[in-house]
RNA sequence: GCCACCAUAGCUCAAUUGGCAGAGCACCUGUUUUGUAAACAGGUUGUUCUGGGUUCGAGUCCCAGUGGUGGCUCCA
């Protein structure tokens, strides 16, 4: 069955027309209220208002409650097509719609003065019951075709929105609607909100002890507690032994640098919104970097090269600082100081696509290690009408080429967005679903002729000529940060035992049974397990409940039986209960889990 | 940054029209030694986010600041 399409399904309707219900809710409430304008969207609808006072929750019940009558009475939605005069007419207390109805009868031309979009030969008005929208449709053809049970606008807090999502203009009132075919398909979409707020990676981040982000060192800045460091170590510590593996090295550099760095490298000028003031350091100028490539040049530079010595690979889990609006910020995907997973690959044009085939080999291999199967590339191109670009046209194509051929090489499926390029060059995003459908950007790859020229790069070619290299960069994490806060509700806090922070609790039933938990404990640890045995003074069942909160992969509960006979008893987080395994056969079998990164915790 | 909302013990939350700041969990002490999701008893825990104001009296009302949340704008 071909999916149906959104915008052509009665769905779509339901909502676009719940929307003109809550207009009209909304103007009896409150008549002075200019209205804006009021799509559909995902799981919903908005309409955005210019309201003469805020709106609180009675108001929010109050015109809940109206929708719901209004749509209980039949009321049929009517279309009319009118002239622009006679729209103006209509809407003369309405500047929202008067600005919309100016747009639509010229024709609207770009920057360029190119035409986007044809003057509407007409215009047409839906109306029901009192209340009349320009729009263009399509409606419901009665109220009677929505079910009120399957419609709700408290479940969203009301919320600013600029008018034409432009933020030096007038700020409106956003409300938000949800509406469905049926009270069942309400029901499950709350289920599925529930479900999102458990998963909350700064939830989980709390109840697992993962990180904190304490209001005294500053927002954006997290502190990762014990347990989350050991996530973020394990995770680092795999691909740093990936990258060895694949001819990477490491180098380690400084957090800040010179001013002279970022206005060699660019950076300074193009990330000025994004960078923090810079530093007096005895009369120089040192900024907190935004980027660690500056610094990977520097070490290029530090000697001749010849062609023999590239591809040279830098790999650096670099911290860098950058300044985001506070709003902005949100638990550990949107942070001020994060750490990429960088590095950047020095390399000869004859290399150039081999190279940037290996790196995104890498990247899926990373992503399919964590079961995060679901993703797609982005190739993102240049606006060619910006000019926050740097570089020549001819290298700017010559790079979009190589990605091109690499992905088309490698039968990688990829979707061009032009102006999502880096002001360098052009780049590849990796963009990741998880399990809740929601898209994330986490890798990418960029190719880079502009850096190696401002930093003056070189290397001695065969023919004893200076020829220059080309860089990529590149981050299969994208940040450690907003990485592992995806994992988290990836997992929603159930991490496979190879990234678990801890991957067994060893459980004795009677404090007789403390020294076979310590011995089994440190049997564990020897065999590199991240292992704890509970020796606190309290039943086995309180252990065993804070322990499954905790959602530990494994919980071995060790008493007389399992001390005669040298066995754990091993009850999953799943709740399964496997029974007592000899404790060789436990470790071994726990260690063959843990080595081949299993999803499951079976064994 | 902007709009709106929120802030009480480590956590989740109570506190009647403005009238003695409380409960559960956690933590501490003692008793208890338990075979698969909470043993029992006692105890500690507060600048009610901060600073002002109104009032006989403020957790509660008003103002400002800080922090958080939802969204817009922006982004790894």
């Amino acid at each position: 069955m071909p999916e149906e399409i959104y915008e052509e399904s009665q769905l779509y309707k339901i909502r676009h027309s719940a929307a003109h219900v809550m207009a009209e809710a909304m103007l009896e409430r409150f008549p002075e209220a200019k209205v804006a304008i009021g799509p559909p969207i995902e799981d919903g609808f908005y309409y955005d208002f210019d309201l003469p006072t805020a709106i609180n929750d009675d108001d929010i019940r109050w015109v809940e409650k109206r929708m719901k009558k209004i749509l209980s009475q039949k009321h049929d939605f009517s279309m009319r097509e009118v002239t622009a005069a006679e729209a103006r007419e209509i809407f003369q207390d309405q500047p929202y719609k008067l600005e919309l109805i100016d747009e639509l009868v010229n024709e609207r031309l770009d920057e360029d003065g190119a035409p986007i979009a044809a003057p509407a030969d007409r215009l047409t008005i839906y109306r029901q019951n009192n209340f009349s929208d320009l729009c263009r449709g399509p409606h419901v053809a009665s109220t009677r075709d929505i079910n009120p049970k399957a419609v709700s606008i408290s479940l969203r807090p009301p919320a600013g929105a600029y008018w034409r999502g432009d933020e030096k203009r007038q700020q409106l009132t956003r409300i938000y609607g949800t509406a469905w075919e049926t009270a069942e398909d309400l029901r499950a979409y709350r289920q599925r909100l529930e479900e999102a707020i458990k998963r909350d990676h700064r939830v989980l981040g709390e109840k697992l002890d993962l990180f904190i982000i304490d209001s005294m060192v500053g927002k954006g800045l997290p502190l990762w507690l014990p347990d989350g460091a050991t996530l973020r170590d394990t995770l680092e510590r795999w691909l740093r032994d990936i990258q060895i593996e694949r001819g990477y090295l490491p180098v380690v550099t400084p957090h800040l640098g010179n001013i002279e760095l970022y206005k060699t490298s660019g950076h300074y000028p193009y990330y000025a919104d994004s960078q923090y003031t810079p530093i007096d350091v005895d009369g120089d100028e040192f900024l907190l970097r935004p980027m660690n490539c500056p610094h990977h040049c520097r070490i290029y530079t530090s000697q001749p090269r010849s062609y023999r010595d590239l591809p040279l690979r830098y790999a650096e889990f670099g911290t860098v600082y950058r300044y985001e609006q506070s709003g902005e910020l949100r638990g550990l995907t949107r942070v001020r100081g994060f750490t990429v997973d960088d590095a950047h690959l020095f390399v000869r044009p004859d290399q150039l696509l081999e190279e940037f085939q290996g790196v995104v080999k890498l990247i899926q291999h990373v992503f399919n290690a964590l079961g995060m199967t679901d993703f797609r590339a982005r190739l993102g191109t240049r606006d060619p009408d910006s000019d926050k670009y740097v570089g020549d046209n001819s290298l700017w194509e010559e790079a979009t080429v190589a990605i091109i051929n690499a992905c088309e090489d490698l039968g990688m499926d990829y979707h061009i967005e032009p102006g999502e390029a880096a002001f360098y060059g052009p780049k590849l995003d990796f963009i990741v679903r998880d399990v809740l459908k929601r898209e994330w950007q986490l890798g990418t790859v960029q190719v880079d002729y502009n850096l190696p020229q401002r930093f003056d790069l070189e290397y001695v070619d065969r023919d004893n000529e200076r020829k220059r290299p080309v860089m990529i960069h590149r981050a299969p994490f994208g940040s450690l940060e907003r990485f592992i806060g995806i994992l988290i509700e990836h997992f929603a806090g159930a991490f496979p035992p190879w990234l678990a922070p801890t991957q067994a609790v060893i459980i004795p039933i009677r404090e007789s049974h403390n020294p076979y938990a310590r011995e089994v404990e440190a049997l564990l640890k020897e065999r590199g397990m991240r292992v704890k045995a509970d020796l606190q003074d309290r039943n086995m069942r309180s252990k065993i409940k804070q322990h499954r909160r905790m959602n530990i992969p494994w919980l071995l509960i060790v008493g007389d039986r399992d001390m005669a006979d040298r066995t754990v008893s091993v009850r999953l987080r799943t709740d399964e209960n496997l029974g007592a395994l000899p404790l060789d056969g436990f470790a071994d079998a726990a260690a063959a889990n843990i080595e081949s990164q299993s999803q499951g915790i079976g064994l």
